[in-house]
DNA sequence: TTTATTTCACCCTAAACGGGTGAAAATTTT
DNA sequence: AAAATTTTCACCCGTTTAGGGTGAAATAAA
């Protein structure tokens, strides 16, 4: 016989908080040990709470959800963690994935469906909604139609490895000269004086 | 009334080609318009075709999945692309989404389950499977036992964005000779002597 | 109370950078 | 076939940067 999912809930909003508890603590499988209104108030007692899962609200009194997840993440590292939100900003969602979020869930999402959630995060999936997924495709789409050419494309590509003109040449099996030369018409495209604009440029237009 | 989703399937084999074109093409509101065995023998009928959707095998002979991605982005630059694969490489998922895929399926994915994802991408969301999620996710993830203390990585970051030394100093409030000073350190840590080097073990290790 | 981090200093040389200008060959587009 | 773009290379110039060595003081963390 399987072992009921341990869950804490993290978020400051009354309603929300006492509803999701008795919503999810009432199904089979899974026990809500506790909710907290903060992280601040739950730090001390996390690592006794000892969660399978957490869901954590971004917006938080005192030390934010992204803020949080580091912290969380060091106490106990095999916690899978939820990103409960009402925003869906393409940053937030960056900061709160690199940070070692594994799931992000809109509020408002019926209990039956973070329940389901749950399940499949501690079963090693990790949800994701269509819309965040579609921000993290677009967000590796590139700019169909650059200004720079393929080989300016592939030759910026190897300085953002911060490589040097000699080696970009050697890689390339072309001359110094003609790095240089290729280094230049970037710089003239995209209207910059050095390899840090140059690299701050192309990726605000996803040209890399 | 709604207009049906006209598919175009390009798969090299033939008992899931034939499979999927079947199971799909007898589906309301689904119109399988053509199916190929390569992209090369796609590539004149694909503008005629006009597919909403195009199912895209990766392992094609001739012209593979990866590099047809951008030629059929060109051609029919509002048509959806959902990948098709056996393989759940992560660096096969990201080179497809770089290049414009809308989706990623793997084969023995039930057709229902296909027909499903069509219907999702063409509304506007990606669909994703919670395997690739969940690999998309972790590449986010920062190495938590990181070596570099926290000023270093803050610095590489900078080294990483193409800046100069006296740039991060200008940056950070520092000396020029305090920021020498940090790079010397990590390169110490990541046993590395160049700024190529640096990045290219930092990215390695999933320290930025 | 050791250890690690953050800060700064000064020695040095070779390499890399960026601006300017020009031009031939290969591709692609028109 | 002609025009435009891309890719390749050349040589002028001075300034900046990079990286190695060595040392050390002030904080902050373990």
């Amino acid at each position: 016989m399987e072992r009921d999912i341990k869950i804490v809930i993290i978020e400051d909003d009354e309603t929300i908080r006492t509803g999701y508890t008795f919503l999810i603590g009432n199904t089979d499988g899974y026990d809500v040990v506790n909710a907290y209104a903060s992280y601040d108030e739950a730090a001390h007692h996390l690592v006794a709470d000892r969660p399978d899962v957490i869901l954590l609200d971004i917006e938080l009194p005192g030390t934010n959800g992204i803020e949080a997840l580091p912290k969380i993440k060091k106490m106990l590292p095999h916690c899978y963690v939820l990103i409960l939100t009402v925003y869906e900003s393409q940053k937030q969602i960056f900061d709160a994935l690199a940070n070692g979020a594994s799931g992000y869930l809109t509020k408002g999402t019926p209990a039956v469906k973070i329940i389901e959630s749950i399940k499949e995060v501690k079963e090693g999936g990790g949800p994701m909604s269509v819309n965040i997924a579609r921000m993290v495709i677009s967000s590796f789409m590139k700019n169909q139609d650059s200004p720079l050419s393929k080989r300016e494309t592939q030759i910026l590509e190897l300085v953002v490895e911060g490589k040097s003109r000699s080696q970009i040449a050697k890689e390339l099996f072309i001359d110094l000269e003609t790095v240089r030369s290729h280094i230049k018409n970037i710089y003239l495209k995209l209207d910059v004086n050095s390899r840090a604009d140059a690299i701050k440029t192309a990726k605000e237009n996803k040209l890399i």
